[in-house]
This record gives C-alpha cells, sequence and structure tokens, in this order.
DNA sequence: TGTACATCAGTGAACGCGCGTTCACTGATGTAC
DNA sequence: TGTACATCAGTGAACGCGCGTTCACTGATGTAC
C-alpha cells in the first residue's frame, strides 16, 4: 500500500497530507530496518516527494522521530485506558489488564515502541513528547491508586512508587521478552503470564488477597 | 586517550592488537553517539589504521557489535558474581545487592548495555552470544534459587519464573530510570531504592519476611 | 463574480561527505630444518 | 645459528552509493476587495 497516494489520491503538486504519509513511511521503513535504517531520503521516496520536501513540515529527522514517539504515546495511553476499563471487573483484574495492554502494545507496534524507547531521545525533548508520555504513565498511576485503596490501611505505599513499580516489571518484560523485533528473548511461557504472576506476588506483598484468599 | 598507542606502542606495519583496539574504539563512538553513530570506518580511523584493516578480524560490523555484546555480558556476569559475594550476609541482601550491580552497569556503561539490549541483535546470533548472555542471567537465576530455600516450604516458585521475575523488575528499572544516555527518565528517588522497595514487596509477596520481620 | 496578490507546499538540481567493501599488494613474523 | 618460506596483518587506492541539506524556483491555493 502507497501512502502517497490514498484517500483521494495524489493531487499533483500538492501532496495533500504528507506530514501524514511521512510519518507513516517512516514506521514502515523502521519496522523493517529498526530506528537506525530509517533516513530522511527514504521516507520521502516513500511518500513520493523530493528529497527537499520533508523540510517543510519537519526541522530533521530527529524531530520526525520525536512525532513518532508522541503519537506512540498517545495510542498506548488510549490502549491502557481502554484495558484499564473503568476498573472493572474489579481494580487488580483491570490492572493486570492494564500490563497486557502495555505487552501487546510493544509486540504489535515495534516501530513506535524502538521510537519512544530506544531511539536515544530525551524524554523531555519537548513539551509534547513530555506531556504524551507522562500521561501514559498517569494511566498505570490512576490504576495503582485505585489498587492502593484496596489494601489493608496498614501497607498501602505512596500510589506514585507502586506505579513506578508497576512500571518498570511491564517494561522490563516489554523490552525482554515481548518484542516486536528480532531482539526478543524466548520465554518458556507467554510474557503475560509471567506479567500476571508478577504482579500478583507484588501485590499479595502489599497484602493483597490475604483476606479474599 | 589513543588506544591504538597504548601498551608498547605501535610497532610499525604490523598494529599488535588491533581486534582488542577496534573494540575501545568502537565503545568510545557509540557511548558518545548511539550505537547507531558508530561507523567501521570511524572505527579504524581512531584505532589508526586503513579502512580495510577491520575486515581481517570482523567479518562486518555486526560481528564487532556482537562481540562487544558478548564481552559487555561477560562483564555484567562478572559484577552480579562479585555483588552476590556467595549470598554473604544472607540470602536476600545480597540478591539486592545483584539488583544493584546490573543497575550500577547499565550508568556506567551504556555502550555496552545498548549492544547487549538495544541493537537489534538477535539474543542467540552466535553460540558465543547466547552463552554469554545465559550466564548473566545464571547469576540471577542461581541467586533465587538461594532466596527460594529460604522461604516458607509452601510458597516457593520454581526458580526459573522468580529469576526471570527478578530480571524484568531490574532491567525495566534500567532501561527506564537507570540509563547512561540522555534518554534516562527523571525519579523522584535513586533507582537502587525503587528496586530495592520492589525486591522486597515482591519477596514478602512469596512469604519473605513473614517470621523475621 | 472577478481579479490581484500573498502564502503555502512542492520541485529538481546540486553540493560535499563519509560509508562499506574490494583488490592486488607488501611488510613483519614465526617456524622448519 | 642461519636461511627459506609460509602465513599473517596490514596498506592505500578505488568503486559506487545514498545521505542530509541548500537553493532558487514554481505551481496551487486561499483571500481581500
Amino acid at each position: 500500500m502507497s501512502w502517497s497516494k490514498q484517500g483521494r489520491g495524489r493531487r499533483g503538486y500538492h501532496h495533500g497530507n504528507l506530514r501524514e504519509a511521512l510519518v507513516q513511511a517512516a514506521l514502515g521503513l523502521i519496522a523493517d530496518k529498526g530506528p537506525a535504517g530509517f533516513t530522511f531520503a527514504e521516507a520521502a521516496r516513500s511518500a513520493g516527494v523530493s528529497p527537499a520536501a520533508p523540510y517543510r513540515h519537519f526541522r530533521d529527522r530527529e524531530a520526525l522521530i520525536a512525532d513518532i514517539a508522541r503519537r506512540g504515546f498517545d495510542l498506548l495511553t488510549a490502549a491502557q485506558q481502554a484495558a484499564w476499563n473503568d476498573g472493572e471487573p474489579d481494580a487488580m483484574r483491570a490492572l493486570v489488564a492494564v500490563g497486557r495492554a502495555y505487552l501487546e502494545f510493544a509486540r504489535t507496534e515495534p516501530a513506535y515502541y524502538s521510537a519512544m524507547f530506544e531511539a536515544g531521545l530525551p524524554p523531555d525533548l519537548n513539551r509534547e513528547l513530555a506531556a504524551a508520555g507522562d500521561a501514559a504513565f498517569a494511566v498505570l498511576r490512576q490504576a495503582s491508586e485505585a489498587v492502593r485503596a484496596t489494601l489493608p490501611p496498614d501497607s498501602q505505599p505512596p500510589a506514585l512508587m507502586m506505579g513506578l513499580h508497576l512500571w518498570s516489571m511491564t517494561h522490563g518484560i516489554a523490552a525482554l521478552f515481548s518484542r516486536g523485533d528480532a531482539a526478543r528473548r524466548a520465554l518458556p511461557m507467554t510474557p503475560e503470564d509471567l506479567l500476571e504472576a508478577e504482579v500478583l506476588v507484588y501485590l499479595a506483598g502489599l497484602g493483597l488477597g490475604k483476606d479474599q484468599a
């Protein structure tokens, strides 16, 4: 599929939606050859424009990658929010679902994932990128808050710390075992099962399930 | 410092230890500009040899990166083993020390770290790389075994799973918060403290500390 | 409704550059006898 | 101890290539009046 000709087709001299087409082209190239194997020139070529055209939309290569990373965080935020499902059927199950959504994102969107976490961009490169990253974490943090409320009063750690713990577990599994590229490591179980067990042990350590189970 | 002239100096036509010099040059370049910003030609230049010389020692660029990754795993294994300290003063403390060693490695050796985990190499690219990676994980797995032996008999999960859980926590924190490059994310505490708290909660979830604490 | 004009979003040619890789070669080293 | 020779580890020149970026330009679009 050629992104340069979608929609109502090339309109001739003006592309119509070059910015979008460049992002899609870059995603394809990153997915194929890793973040390093993506070039500004090739993105232009596969969008069907001259090599000078991208400069009308992005200051340079890094600006394009940063835009992809920002979009990636937006998508991840949405996926996590959908998985959270307002805390239904219960906070703990919904929290695990958020983790699963993270793993699925890493596996199915390797191009976004690598732009977000492995392209070497400073997380606060620009305001938009920083805000998008914060929003993605906020889902996990708010889920932590909800789970925390169900804990015995004497073992309620700061929700921020809980959120960071859950993020690190999830991200660790994603980075090592649930990548969408050739660097994925083999695992004698599904990444999802590994994560679920880990979260359950962790929450048990905070006193969850002592009464119920 | 010029690695091409260390030791007893250039011996003239023959470099003497070009393989090593190329590795050191590559590490420097990766540390400066990320794994993508390292080129075979520049490594040769900074080792003081012609651009054709590296081909006597490495099939291609990827082979050099793979060698760096292998060496990195060897170093990490050694650092973790030293931190384990034969399980002294006790298994739990020693386990936490192993995690700290991992974080320190990520922070102080960004070039090795990125070759090992973010250069896109398949973990089993060759026998040596796979074995070195396995050896590094084995330290964590054996530490898990020792900690597991101190758990209540009714809550002893497979040591392999414990090891994978601990690896994922540690790697997640390293990748997000204890990197040695510009992509490190800010944290309102030290990565070490975050990890220690996480491991303690996790082990509590397995029943550790119920009697002692 | 028509027209003049400003602005936007492209072109395409050109630049200097460094890369990976190859080739026939040669200087240095080690070893058999 | 000397010498012949094989092997090893470099050289240096050359190749084709694609990149990022710049430049003056031009076609298309939108808008004021």
